[in-house]
DNA sequence: AATATATATGAACACATGAACATATGAATG
DNA sequence: CATTCATATGTTCATGTGTTCATATATATT
């Protein structure tokens, strides 16, 4: 059976997750971005950013939080690589930095809906 | 191009994740169950338990932890419904109860090895 | 039944985390 | 350069989390 490029990758994958537990280091990263995505508000504003960049004020009142609530979880996934920032005159653009934000996430939701 | 069976549940998550930021009820979900995966030693459980089914004993002896630490991390992946377990006379064997537990991991991994 | 072994659980403690609030910074505009 | 608007940051506080220690439960063995 033919596989996309997709499963591909997860073939290579496959093979470093054969028997033996990693070291630290590996999983330490690892528990490290889950605990990012591990936060209501943050998958909000993943979510938020997924077909478009937005600046914080329209963020902020599009979850209906404070624009320091919002400002201080942009800095947690921007230092994550999670989202990049672009700034425009007064305004500060966010929108995500990753391609794997979204299929990590459609990953979960999968898993949560079965 | 064809897609395999992995990418056709995807392309049906990605209809879910269009435009608007769902209920909180699917977002809380999501990053509660982030969480259970944001834990070092819970990560390194689950990878001790892809291959094979273990006792509590030899998980704690394995990745050098004590009993009691690893039954009570134990607990938390049984009540996430991650793992399930039997037991057997005295000794209580678990095992990975989801098949996605290593697809959500595979996809963190491809995205810190890039 | 008494004991040994394997696992589970409860309480306590140290530490991490997220939001609120106040304030600082940076950019545009008069 | 003073003001305004948008965003960032530092501090504080309440809450959550993971481990340890002590102890309880469960099963097997004698």
């Amino acid at each position: 059976m033919d596989m996309c490029e997709s499963c591909q990758y997860n073939m290579q994958v496959i093979e470093k997750i054969k028997n033996e537990v990693p070291d630290n280091e590996l999983t330490t990263k690892l528990a490290d971005m889950f605990k990012v995505f591990g936060d209501n508000t943050r998958i909000r504003i993943l979510w938020t950013l997924f077909d478009k960049e937005m600046c914080v004020y329209d963020i902020a009142e599009k979850l209906s939080m404070s624009q320091s609530a919002i400002s201080h979880q942009l800095k947690t996934l921007r230092q994550a690589r999670l989202i990049k920032s672009r700034r425009d005159g007064k305004n500060a653009f966010y929108s995500i930095d990753d391609d794997h934000v979204k299929k990590i996430i459609e990953q979960m939701v999968i898993h949560i809906e079965e």
